[in-house]
DNA sequence: GCTCGTGGTGTTGTACACATCATTGTTCGG
DNA sequence: CCGAACAATGATGTGTACAACACCACGAGC
């Protein structure tokens, strides 16, 4: 997504399509903690629009489940609950191994560099753990994992459960629930177990190492939530 | 959450579901076929509503991938090329297996009627086939089977996949692509399968009934296809 | 006769003012 | 002193006018 985005064409769908991603990270990323409330306004004013425009993009976000507007009070950032969160979570790691054997592709040259340089961003992520760049290089790294199957429904939906289930993980990191130092580690590990599945070209592996740690971090998560309630 | 709902509470939620519903179902049931332009402001008198509200259905529609909205020219509805429709449906059917082993719950009394009914109904169509009463078991039936579920994203999902998929498969019904009375005797089937496999209580099964349904009537969809072009 | 330019018409997208609703602080009555 | 009604405030939802855009028909120029 948002390849090169000419800048020289503000239509209104590309700056839908901006304002859309701008705000979906800076919830994931936990800028937009669950439980902040969005002013309208103010969003309206930093992104040079009315209101109209911008509540636009806010209902796209609620359809996501990513926020939730009430009436005469305010939208806020969801929070989850851990039965919720239980059922979506069992239901991405079925489907990171439906990915596996639907539609599955070939890395090409461009995608091999990147996951290079994702390598090496986690590399110095372990040995300086950092909250703010291990979120972005666990999101960077869902997405470019996104780019080996080319079943377009399946993806979207998988993108979907990712932003709608990520940040409340990253919470619980964040929150020292989960010590960073060893969910980094863990992280490390992932990315070195999956490239080397890619590398002999086994994407079924791949797949299923994905839905593993998929299923390991949730676990993680949950005891996190059971030991320091 | 949306706790009771009183339904004497036209609120602005409750009338952007009722709207929702009617043009989905209305799309879905081929009353706006595939191309067909819909026209905002004769939707908002037609609710009673502005443009305002509509526009924010319209954009949820679009969304869900049943709309599209052209700037300057208007808001079409939209038909999807056969290798779409074979991704989607191939997730389809791996999904409704899926569905099978997460959260599947035994249907109660109510549910057990509703089935009853819809068999009765089913029985009818295949003595006097009807397009648009077939149309209509189709998508009740489909929705009753919903409710064997209770994981909620995975029924979400299924759900928005339907509604995708199923006006295509009518309209290749309706354009005698493929036989009416054929299809009702098939479906009828169907019904009765699953029926039959629920009344010993073997969900897992009728999970597989109905993928398998739902994969052979993609495979004649597409001989449909080929057979006409 | 053909082509290119140009205005007309109808559509979606945007801005803004106002209605509606929920919360909160205040004030009056007990 | 306490409680309930009420006004003030600020949020989301709605209505309306206007701007931006695309298509089409008409006509001038070559």
């Amino acid at each position: 997504m948002n390849v090169v985005t000419p800048e020289i064409s503000p239509s209104a769908r590309d700056r839908f399509e901006r304002m859309h991603a701008v705000i979906r990270t800076r919830i994931c990323l936990l800028d937009y903690a669950p439980g902040t409330r969005l002013s309208e306004e103010a969003l309206a004013a930093e992104f040079g629009v009315s209101r109209t425009p911008l509540r636009r993009v806010l209902a796209r976000l609620e359809s996501e489940g990513l926020l939730q507007s009430v009436h005469g009070v305010g939208t806020f950032v969801t929070d989850v609950d851990i039965a919720e969160l239980a059922q979506t979570y069992q239901l991405r790691f079925e489907l990171a191994e439906l990915t596996g054997r639907l539609g599955a592709v070939a890395p090409d040259e461009a995608l091999w560099a990147d996951f290079r340089a994702l390598s090496a961003r986690s590399k110095e992520i372990v040995r300086a753990p950092e909250p703010k760049r291990f979120a972005e290089l666990n999101m960077d790294f869902f997405m470019a994992l996104q780019r080996l199957t080319d079943n377009e429904p399946l993806k979207d939906i998988c993108e979907k459960l990712y932003f709608r289930t990520t940040r409340i993980w990253l919470k619980s990191v964040f929150e020292s629930k989960i010590d960073l130092a060893d969910e980094a580690d863990i992280f490390d590990r992932e990315i070195h177990d999956i490239l080397r599945a890619l590398e002999i070209g086994d994407l079924h592996a791949a797949a299923h190492i994905q839905r593993a740690h998929i299923s390991m971090s949730f676990a993680r998560m949950q005891n996190g939530f059971k030991t320091r309630p």
